[in-house]
DNA sequence: AAAGACACCTGTCCGC
DNA sequence: TGCGGACAGGTGTCTT
């Protein structure tokens, strides 16, 4: 569900409601997500926000105690809600604020995550590897050529690693690499600099692109106000198997590569 | 270090 | 209508 833009969305959506704002009390319903939910993450009750910030698709709530890491995996959401609205089935974690607003975590699959970092939130075990904001000045052609030079996955594969650049899920490196007019199957290590010059200027446009959409619903990705995103609209291959190409024509494809679904065009993208 | 398979979990959709 | 199987926006872990 939410890539890089989907995460942004959703910070944005939550800093007016919850920065410089104090915990009141977290609830947890269900704490078996993807990693059990810590039970010091009481410790933020009574503790200010301090800070609402993102680093890849985590979303870090930061108090003087430590950081709350929150993780929507592939169905979370975030939403914002007045204190006393029942929660529904899914409802997982909600932290209430000193406004009588509240944020829920709904995660149907459970793949998200609530994590709890006492030290430097950079510095924890999953966040301290991974790979540059695709949005900042340290991912460019440079970082991205050399990066891939040996590396025999294929060139979608690649920019999919959150160890190589952090963000970039399955709909935006299909779109991105449609973009570029690279070919999804070609090998990382093979592809020359002026396409990754080419391909780092689409993902950083794609994905800008997305976040002033407010994301893509697919399915059930909404803001944390309800409502959808509006970037599926401009997809160009990303679940059109079998649809005509927007700029040629011809079919779009579908394969898979490392167990997840890929939409190219064979024409436009060699 | 790198690559590939597998794991986690629920809901939905499609074909029979 | 029911059932089995495939599929879904992610990513850590284990094995080669």
């Amino acid at each position: 569900m939410p890539e890089l833009p989907e995460v942004e969305t959703t910070r944005k959506g939550i800093l007016p409601f919850v920065d410089k704002q104090t915990v009141a009390k977290i609830i947890i319903r269900q704490p078996k997500l993807r990693w059990e939910v810590p039970d010091a993450i009481h410790d933020m009750e009574g503790e200010i926000i301090q800070s609402v910030t993102r680093r890849g698709k985590y979303i870090l709530l930061e108090t003087s105690k430590g950081t709350a890491l929150i993780h929507l995996g592939m169905s979370g959401s975030l939403r914002v809600l007045d204190v006393g609205v029942a929660a529904e089935k899914h409802d997982h974690v909600d932290f209430e604020f000193s406004n009588k607003k509240l944020i829920r975590l709904r995660d149907p699959r459970r793949f998200g995550a609530v994590l709890w970092a006492t030290k430097n939130p950079l510095k924890h075990k999953l966040i301290r590897s991974l790979g540059p904001e695709p949005l900042g000045d340290d991912f460019n052609t440079d970082y991205l050529f050399l990066a891939s030079r040996g590396r025999k996955v294929s060139i979608k594969q690649f920019i999919m690693n959150g160890h190589v650049v952090v963000g970039v899920g399955n709909i935006y490196a299909c779109e991105s690499l449609f973009k570029a007019g690279i070919s999804p199957k070609a090998l990382a290590g093979k592809v020359s600099k002026k396409r990754y010059e080419k391909l780092v200027e689409v993902i950083k446009e794609v994905l800008a692109r997305a976040i002033e959409q407010g994301g893509t619903t697919l399915k059930d990705f909404v803001q944390v106000e309800g409502n959808p995103g509006y970037f599926q609209q401009e997809l160009n291959v990303y679940g059109r198997a079998g649809e005509a190409c927007l700029v040629c024509e011809s079919s779009i494809k579908q394969i898979k590569q490392g167990q997840r679904s890929t939409f190219y065009c064979s024409k436009c993208q060699k």
